[in-house]
DNA sequence: CTTTTTCCCTGGACGC
DNA sequence: TGCGTCCAGGGAAAAA
């Protein structure tokens, strides 16, 4: 499942083919992906629309069109865009994306077609992510201050509150059980109890955890592949996440499985406290 | 306001 | 082999 690291991976793949080319023809298959509007007349606007940026903002991504113009992706479960030379067969394919060099396809798949296209018009895009997206995790703001701000009157899970997109951005179920992992946090800690020392251990936590699976080129557990079809790494160096029974790397304690924000939760009941 | 639950969607795992 | 059932989960929306 696509979180912030593997939509970074997928973003720096695909930026240095994207950016200056044109969208000569775009087909998208799916009603789903567009909705509620029509995919016919999204893939006729973003016909001619000629990418002069690729960005992140959580686990959005962001084509910005020289128009001022904006689609914005989300591949939710299982979305995933590919850099073809030729289009070949996929039945979950959902669109196509012709670019004007005459060569490269950019072929959006989704088996289980949660994922989103939303094209929106110049200044639509900062209101649209205010109210859903917080800061990036691994810029500068995430601190402990800043963190303890967002945490404060919060008396949810700590897993459930980092799962939350608008305290920051980019965090899903894989990396936050390995951010808790890191900082020794229990999962169903009250987020707002966290002492000082506790809440530089999970920034710390959370910044190794997504720094990782960007060098490992994400994590793939069935779906997930970059822009070139490789697999991730990540999923090999899970210190937690889908090892329930195993020991933990730490202190050889079972590792055990609970429920938390709805999610499959995975933690070391012996070291996270 | 915060928190929890339901829903969407499909393939894979599992029981019989 | 072939069903039926359950599970995975990001985020929107509804419910509590």
């Amino acid at each position: 499942m696509p979180e912030l690291p593997e939509v970074e991976t997928i973003r720096s793949g695909l930026e240095p083919h994207l950016v200056g080319r044109t969208f000569d023809r775009v087909e998208i298959s799916d009603p789903r992906l567009t909705r509620p509007h029509d995919p016919r007349e999204v893939a006729a606007e973003l016909e001619g629309e000629r990418v002069i940026a690729l960005e992140r903002r959580g686990k959005y991504l962001v084509v910005r069109f020289e128009t001022g113009r904006v689609l914005l992706i989300h591949l939710r479960m299982t979305g995933s865009l590919r850099l073809l030379r030729d289009e070949g067969d996929d039945p979950y394919r959902r669109a196509v994306v012709r670019l004007d060099n005459g060569s490269d396809v950019v072929a959006y798949r989704d088996v289980r077609r949660f994922g989103t296209w939303l094209l929106l018009e110049p200044g639509e895009l900062e209101p649209y992510l205010a109210t859903r997206v917080g800061a990036e995790p691994l810029g500068d703001a995430l601190t402990a201050r800043s963190l303890a701000d967002r945490l404060a009157r919060r008396r949810a899970p700590l897993k459930a509150v980092l799962l939350d997109q608008r305290v920051f951005a980019g965090v899903g179920n894989i990396y936050a059980d390995e951010a808790l992992w890191w900082a020794r946090l229990h999962p169903l800690r009250p987020a707002c109890d966290l002492t000082q020392p506790e809440l530089k251990a999970l920034v710390r936590g959370i910044k190794r955890a997504l720094r990782r699976g960007i060098a490992r080129q994400g994590a793939t557990l069935r779906d997930y592949r970059n822009a070139d079809g490789a697999a991730g790494e990540m999923q090999t160096e899970f210190r937690v996440y889908g090892r329930a029974g195993e020991p933990c790397f730490r202190c050889g304690h079972p590792i055990e499985k609970t429920r938390a924000g709805g999610r499959g939760t995975w933690f070391c009941p012996n070291c996270q406290i």
